[in-house]
Formats: structure tokens, C-alpha cells, sequence
DNA sequence: CGCCTTTATGAAATCGATTTCATATACAAG
DNA sequence: CTTGTATATGAAATCGATTTCATAAAGGCG
């Protein structure tokens, strides 16, 4: 703070303008040869780094770029994180991630912050609760991932998502083929994932001739404070041999009501896959969603963005895979 | 980006000047009545938010801080950093994230990005490999999260630790009481952590009259590539009968050896605790470290640290808990 | 009514870089 | 020796805020 080193310290070192220094670092073949040394040994000296802040304000970008997710302690966006980091650090972008505990009011909060920041784009996990996203952000570049986006702006917004329907319909296929006989389900109605997930239990029921009961669905609140008592519910009443899971959340704790009623027959199907899932006495079917390549995809069609921002919107869906145990 | 509204169209706005404008919204008891009312309806009306960038460089703070650690992968972590974003969203502050993957160039590129940013103070889990911290960060705040600090500077940072070696002592004489009768351990080197997790398994072992036999101790590579390598080699030619493990990475790397060989057989322990243990069939006695505890605290040092640059290092340690199943 | 203090405001400097425009020197061609 | 063209450099404007300093108007007091 107070040794701060300027470009005005560095001139003064070299007998130059600061002009000239700038040259240096931007476009040294418009300096001689001995300028350019007596410019680089003053940096040497003084240990110069040019301020990232001062820059952001002349060149107009930051080199920053947001991350607004649910929550990092679900592993699913822990990993997406990764995979938009090391993508950014790649290309010297920095990364600031927000929490949003999937309440629209802190997805406001920080879409803001990170306008006021200037950052060069931003990747969004959305809420879903905003209808118009456009006049909070400005024109600058978003990218909608895991989410859909939705109110009137949707359509405007690159997208990377993955294909909800067919992997929750693999996975409740595949439990039926495993001998279930009546599969209940669990899902979290936030954004449009929830539903979806559902679209696809309906639809593999269906294909299997299964009736479709509404109160074999629970519809789970995000923060998993009931999730306990919504399994317990499905199971005694329904008498359910298979439960799918409507995200990795919601599975751990259904693992804590059947570890606490000590019920040792229950088939589980759950969307998004965990390395810990072969630890677990149950063979768990899994779909494996590939989020370290979806925070990659969303970084680079960011990027794509900023590039070309007239491009024409794209729309990525990346690829489940279903995971049998 | 095309659209910024900065200060100057609502100074025109408002018939008034820059200075006023700020004033209304850093002083506004110096503006007559009328005048701030000119101005908040030019700023509702064009919506303007003053460009955090353009105050960062005129006030000499960004609100912005960095952390640096491992890898977010890694749960730990990931609740640490938790536990700081929620510290630092309270007080108005941004986190920006950066991964070493325990690469000591890496965290040095993160670490001179971060004095580029101007960011307000740094927490860092240290790889340990840097002799003079200072001289890279240059008056800059630096919190030390779970590892020591190492090197000359080392004293002078406030840091936020827990007790190793009482930790891994209390969880090995937990094994040893569970029956054990040959404990062998697998821990990372790195930094500090290692080592003093190492000395408690020692001290453990001694205080049952236990042997200590280098052929029971495996010294792990931080990306776990040979870890089950290690495992297996300590299982089968010393026949112990348990493990210690010295992270979460590394118990599970020894989970996945003990699948694949069908051990069944097997007590074991871990440093640091991870809700899903208690679905794993074997009955895990793990050290519980308050992670998001830490994050909060060292948000806190730092906050304390930039409020009294002078005061004295402070050195915390948080307790662990131990966890038998 | 003249002087002094408050109150309200603006002009200009500043933060640390980059870039445009002007200028000075060196060298080549006529 | 003059003119023209590269080549190398600096002065000043700029990015969008904040703050100091100066000043003008308004109000209080003898």
C-alpha cells in the first residue's frame, strides 16, 4: 500500500516519459533498444507491476469475470467452478464466485456487484426468478449454465445445459429394469431443472406402464430442511421399493432416514453422480453429469461472446451418463 | 459497456456539478434538500451505479479480497471458503478464489495477480515453499489458513490453525482402543499439516506401547496418483489392521483399494470429517475441523488486521472433534 | 447596515495507467 | 544543401470517481 511503484517512479528511474514506459510493456518496437533496457532494469530495481485497477479503467475490461451459483458446497458446482477457473486462469481472467442460496434477492445483489465491478461477463446458475435480466446487466455477456433462463430476455442468452428429461428417464428406466416395482421421487422445484427431472420420471413410468400417482412425487424446498420428512412420508405411505433423488442434496439426506429407520431394502436412483456414491452400501444409480466440462464450455462460449458479440445465441447441451451399480 | 452512465451525465442531468453528485452520495449532509433530490431522480432515471473501479482507484481499496488455497475440490476447502464468502458478503467485500493444486509457482502467479488487483488482504493456505512472503505482498494483509507459515517472514502474519497433532493423537488412540493392534498411517507431505499429523499418529502410538515402524508410514504425493499404490502395499506386507489417514482425498483413494480388493476387514481413521462417512460401510473415526469456522475467523483477522495494520500477531487455533462410529 | 459565520456549490487536482497528437532528430534521396 | 520520411519521444487528454480549496450566497449579530 504505501510502496505502491508507479509508472511516474519508473519514468523518473529511466529518464523518460511515462508514456514511453507504457510503450515498453505494450508496444516495445516503437522504442529503442537502450530506451527499452534502461526502462526494464528501472522496473527490475523497483520491482514495478503495473496497477491491474488502473488498467481496468483505461482499457475498459477487467479481465474479471463472475460466477453466480447456488451454493460451492454442492460438489456439482464446486466442480463447474474448477472447470470455469483453470479455463479462466488459462486466458488471465480472475473468477469471483456468488453464493446465491438459490434466494433471487443475493442473485440480484451480486449480478449488481459484479456490474459495478465491471466484469467482463458473467456465468450464471439463475434462480429463475428475474424476468428481465437484460436491464440489470447492460449489455454485458451472460451466460445462462445449468439453468434455463426464463422470462422474455431468455432467448437472448448463450445457454449450457444438460438434457434433464433424457437422464432422469435413464435412470428411473433403469431402476424399473432392476426389478422396482413402484418408484417414488424427490425433487427440488427451484429453476427449471426440478421440473424437467420430473418431465423425465413421468415419462420413463409411462414407457414402463407404470401408473403415475401424484403422491409419489414430493417436491423437495431447496435448503433440504424437510427432505428427511418428505422420504420418510413417500416410504411408509407408499410403501416404495425405489426412490430417485433429484440431485445429489436431496439423496444424502434420504441416505440419513434410511441409515436412521435402518431400512436396508431401497433401490436409489439419483441425478448427478459423487466418487463417494461406491462407498455407499446401496447400489446407487447415478447420472453423471459432466460439470468440470460444462464450467470449460461456458467459459470458452463467454469468451466466444466477448469476441463476437454479435454472433448469433448458442445453445450447448452436454451429455449424461448413466451410472449403474 | 456502451451504456455506462457515470457521474457526469448526472452531474448534466441534474444541473449540477461532479463534485455534488458525489457528495450526494458520500456526504450527503453538505447538499441542500432540493439538490439531492435533483440528483437521486437523474440517478433513478438513468440508472446509474458509480463504477466501483473508477472508486477503487481514486480511494485506495478495492473490498476485494483473495484466498488462495489448494484446490476447491477438495471439500475442506470448499467450506472454508464458505465460510469466508458469507463473512466477506456481510461486510461488503468479493472473494476471488484461486487454486494452487499445492504448486508453489502457481500460488506465487495467483499471489502477484491479487497485489496487481489491489486486492484488500489476501488468506492463504500456503504451499510453504516461499521464503519471503513479504517482499512478494508488499504491506499487504496476509491471513495463514491451515498451514503454517514457513521461512523468516513466518511470524509475522496473524494465522487461523487447528491442533494437528492433538487431533490425529486422539483419533489413532481411538483406533488403538477400537481394538487395533497395527496402525499404519498414509499422510501428505505437504506443508506443515503432515508432519504434525504424523507426530500425533507417533505420540499415539507410543502412548500404548506401540512400536513406531517407518515401513507403517507412507508418505502420499498431494494428487493422490499413487496413493492406493501406498495402500496396498502397507496393507498386504505389514498385515495391519488399521489406517490412519491424513485427509479426505486420501481416505478415499484407500476406500476406492479396499473395494476393488474386498477387504473387508479394516478400521480406519481420517483427519477432517465428510457428512457422507456415515454412509460408508466401514465405521470411519474421522477429525472433525470446524471449516467454515476457520473461513469466518480469518475473514475476521483479516478485517481486524486492515482496521489496525500495528496491532499484534494474533495466532488462532480451533478445536477439533472427534468422531467414532 | 456592515461584518462574520454557515451553508451550498464548483473548478481543478488526483488516483495510475494508455493513447493521440505533435515534435525533434536522423538519415535518405534529389 | 534542401526536402521528405522514418524513428523516437514527450505533453496532454482520458477513463470515472473523490476531495481540497476557493467562492458565492444566505443568515446572524451588534
Amino acid at each position: 500500500m504505501s510502496k505502491q511503484v508507479t509508472i511516474k517512479q519508473i519514468a523518473q528511474y529511466a529518464g523518460v516519459s511515462e508514456a514511453t514506459v507504457s510503450r515498453v510493456l505494450n508496444q516495445p518496437e516503437l522504442v529503442s533498444k537502450q530506451t527499452i533496457q534502461k526502462v526494464k532494469d528501472g522496473m527490475d530495481e523497483l520491482q514495478y507491476r503495473p496497477s491491474a485497477l488502473a488498467q481496468s479503467m483505461r482499457n475498459h475490461t477487467t479481465k474479471t469475470i463472475g460466477v453466480v451459483i447456488s451454493n460451492v458446497l454442492n460438489p456439482f458446482f464446486t466442480t463447474l467452478v474448477r472447470g470455469i477457473e483453470d479455463a479462466a486462469t488459462k486466458r488471465g481472467y480472475s473468477v469471483i464466485v456468488c453464493n446465491t442460496d438459490e434466494n433471487p434477492d443475493k442473485e440480484q445483489r451480486y449480478i449488481n456487484m459484479l456490474v459495478d465491478h465491471q466484469a467482463d461477463g458473467i456465468i450464471l446458475a439463475s434462480t429463475g426468478n428475474h424476468a428481465n435480466y437484460h436491464s440489470m446487466v447492460n449489455d454485458m455477456p451472460l451466460v445462462f449454465i445449468d439453468r434455463m433462463p426464463q422470462g422474455k430476455d431468455a432467448n437472448l442468452y448463450d445457454t449450457v445445459l444438460v438434457d434433464n428429461e433424457k437422464g432422469s428417464f435413464n435412470a428411473v428406466d433403469a431402476l424399473i429394469k432392476q426389478g422396482a416395482t413402484r418408484v417414488n421421487a424427490i425433487v427440488s422445484p427451484v429453476a427449471t431443472t426440478g421440473t424437467e427431472r420430473l418431465n423425465g420420471f413421468r415419462k420413463a413410468l409411462t414407457a414402463h406402464d407404470f401408473p403415475i400417482r401424484e403422491q409419489d412425487i414430493a417436491l423437495d424446498d431447496y435448503l433440504g430442511k424437510h427432505t428427511a420428512e418428505l422420504a420418510l412420508n413417500l416410504i411408509q405411505t407408499n410403501q416404495c421399493d425405489a426412490l430417485f433423488c433429484g440431485n445429489n442434496v436431496i439423496l444424502m439426506n434420504v441416505l440419513k432416514v434410511l441409515k436412521e429407520w435402518q431400512i436396508e431394502d431401497m433401490k436409489l436412483a439419483v441425478f448427478d453422480d459423487q466418487p463417494w456414491f461406491d462407498f455407499v452400501q446401496y447400489p446407487i444409480i447415478s447420472v453423471d453429469q459432466p460439470a468440470y466440462l460444462i464450467g470449460t464450455k461456458a467459459f470458452i462460449t463467454l469468451m466466444d461472446r466477448l469476441a463476437n458479440p454479435d454472433r448469433p445465441v448458442t445453445h450447448d447441451i452436454v451429455r449424461t451418463k448413466l451410472v449403474i451399480r
